[in-house]
DNA sequence: TGACATACATCGGATTTCGATGTATACTCT
DNA sequence: AGAGTATACATCGAAATCCGATGTATGTCA
């Protein structure tokens, strides 16, 4: 179950943390979550081309075991786009669980 | 800002204190989050078409002002299904806000 | 009379996600 | 040696969701 609309900001997350690759980015997500959340390929990689095309990250590639890895980077942007995603959706949450009310 | 996929909760949600219609729901979700929830009819009422289809709400009419007005009703699949949307919504955002972590 | 609120609806387009598929390397097990 | 699995990138078509525009119709208020 992936909820539209909130991988942006769970990428952004990640690389707040240090630069990162796409495989490795939807790994962590994925364990963290415990499995919830689960993104496929044909999901991240489009999402992280958006990213890049918005000035949020940017990339570089590494040799790594004969081959290519893109990396991803946060830019200047992509921190504030980070700060303004975060506030969305904790507002949106807010707004959902206030409408919602008390019955569980 | 709306998060896709959270409509049919917040739909069944509000027939959940009882029979309501289309332009009323709407109104009424965009009032309660303080207008952050502000779905568009164009997206109202394809989704008040599914959740008849799905079979969790059921419809009838009422003249009002020489015109009808489409009541829709929970039915008991529909209480059951809004059972499982308020687990999934949680599920979902304990998963997002367990992966952001401390940050804020 | 014209504007606005109420109340239903449909349509095309944009965006996001999924599943399938393709490429390539490296390691492990048999 | 060959098969299977993990790593790692990518694209494509289909499905779902949502928006904005548009259309119909009635009632109210200035």
């Amino acid at each position: 179950m992936n909820v539209k609309g909130s991988l942006p900001l769970l990428i952004l997350d990640a690389l707040s943390k240090g630069a990162s690759y796409g495989y490795l980015i939807a790994r962590e997500i994925k364990m963290r979550s415990a499995g919830v959340l689960d993104f496929q390929e044909g999901t991240l990689y489009p999402a992280l081309h958006r990213l890049e095309k918005e000035g949020w990250v940017e990339t570089y590639n590494v040799k790594v075991d004969g081959r290519d890895r893109r990396y991803y980077r946060l830019t200047e942007a992509g921190v504030r786009a980070l700060s303004d995603e975060r506030r969305s959706w904790r507002a949106y949450v807010n707004a959902v669980d206030g409408v919602l009310g008390d019955a569980g």
